[in-house]
DNA sequence: ATACACCTTTACGCAACGTCAATGTAAAGA
DNA sequence: TCTTTACATTGACGTTGCGTAAAGGTGTAT
């Protein structure tokens, strides 16, 4: 049986560039070449293209692979070895890299953390605002930065595990809150499950939690592009379904 | 304070052309260029500088972390999520990848044992040629052929379990014989076991062990190149080393 | 005759620089 | 001041394993 190139490759399942380029790096030269410059291949070929897409999809380089293929098969053991020490190590980097991915990521949770206390804090300030006539300035200001310096000073004095802790429980929200905007039902079981769930996160950064307090986050997620990026990340719609969850939640608005 | 290309380079600890690329690709531009035309950078540029390399040894292409570092930091996290995504995938493609190589290598070490039973079977051959007179030769080359029979036979009727076994017991032959090695003592305690490892290994093939066959094997491993390549793969002179143990533990020759 | 599927070679593109090559500039010693 | 030495510049090719045109020839069916 005699193939030409696209006949070949249908066969093999790889492209007919590829054969070209293996016949150029004399990985798999045609059997003969027709009188129309057409490469022809023949059994032994496709018996070695086989040979060589197997090795290939170990990953191995096609460099290697030439070795392996051209030399006797003592050779094949030992450059499969070599392959695996190289692949365990590449493992070994990609362990290190994800862990080190994952600690960013619990920082910038962190950061975020940091943030819905800071919007907390403004918050709050606004609270106070709206009671203009009982405090000064001055007072409301002081109370805005030792909101923020008391959860800072939490954050800071978390243990290894607390901080662990949190992140997971982090992430339980963002679970749920995906579950349950399955269900397009804020006030469903799911729902108010993660409204609650949120209400455990907040209450890690808060020394005191109010109703209003986080039915106001809540609102915030929605009208502050940033935070409604963050939970609209998997899903657009996200923060809205959770401001109205936590509402219902709450019982407030 | 102000740098030049390669004063830059050396604090962070990247090269001139790194840099450069940097430039030409737009990701971290020189604060200003000199009269000469050198590109000068300032503090903006360093720390800019710090957040690029930070990301990069995280493994985030050049591409993402010129968004990260363009866009504000909310972006930072989600890029790095989808960035994780990514690494755990690779991982699993390297797991399984390493987990065929090494299904791979088990079934190469496989048609070295089978090659181990071929010889054994030729040099059964060899003895009976030496008593030539006692048999014909249709029935040496029965013997022969009925002998690698048997032993494929055995190998094919290995159990999943008793694979492994035989694999590990392998591996076992080439650590002791390694360790063994580096006293340089083939008489020794070490060098003795790796023998009797060899010899449990072989009756995982053999239906009858005899010590001549098992000094003979020794031997060979030593005049066929092909084995020593594979014996000395580590260290040069295993072969040699294993042979000396053998025929010490066999008391021949 | 014409359409259509297939073949050929040539060559750029990809990621993130490494590594010359050819040439201009700054700083330091004799 | 002259020369050496160290450093700067741009330009361009090489790396891996092909994908993807582009420009043109071939084979077969209608």
């Amino acid at each position: 049986m005699e193939y030409t190139v696209q006949k070949l490759a249908r066969m093999a399942g790889v492209s007919p560039r590829t054969l070209r380029y293996y016949d150029e790096i004399s990985m798999l030269k045609p059997a003969r070449i027709n009188s129309s410059g057409y490469r022809i291949y023949g059994q032994a070929e496709v018996d070695r293209l086989q040979q060589i897409l197997f090795y290939r999809e170990l990953g191995v380089s096609l460099d290697s692979i030439k070795d392996i293929v051209t030399a006797p098969s003592f050779n094949g053991a030992q450059a499969l070895k070599e392959h695996r020490e190289k692949l365990l190590e590449k493992r070994e980097q990609l362990d290190v890299l994800i862990s080190n991915v994952e600690k960013t990521i619990a920082q910038s949770e962190g950061r975020i953390m940091m943030m819905d206390q800071e919007k907390f804090a403004g918050f709050k300030q606004k609270l106070v605002d709206d009671n203009e006539a009982k405090y000064g300035k001055e007072i409301r200001e002081k109370y805005g930065a030792e909101t923020v310096n008391k959860s800072n000073q939490k954050v800071k004095g978390m243990s290894q595990e607390q901080f662990a802790e949190v992140t997971k429980l982090g992430t339980e929200v963002i679970e749920t809150l995906q579950a349950a905007f399955k269900t397009g039902d804020p006030a469903g079981e799911l729902a108010q499950k993660a409204a609650d769930l949120h209400r455990q996160w907040l209450c890690f950064y808060w020394d005191s939690y109010t109703k209003e307090a986080h039915a106001g986050v809540a609102q915030m997620y929605v009208d502050d592009p940033r935070f409604t990026a963050y939970y609209d990340e998997q899903q657009p719609g996200t923060a809205k379904f959770l401001r109205d969850a936590v509402h219902i939640y709450t019982g407030i608005k």
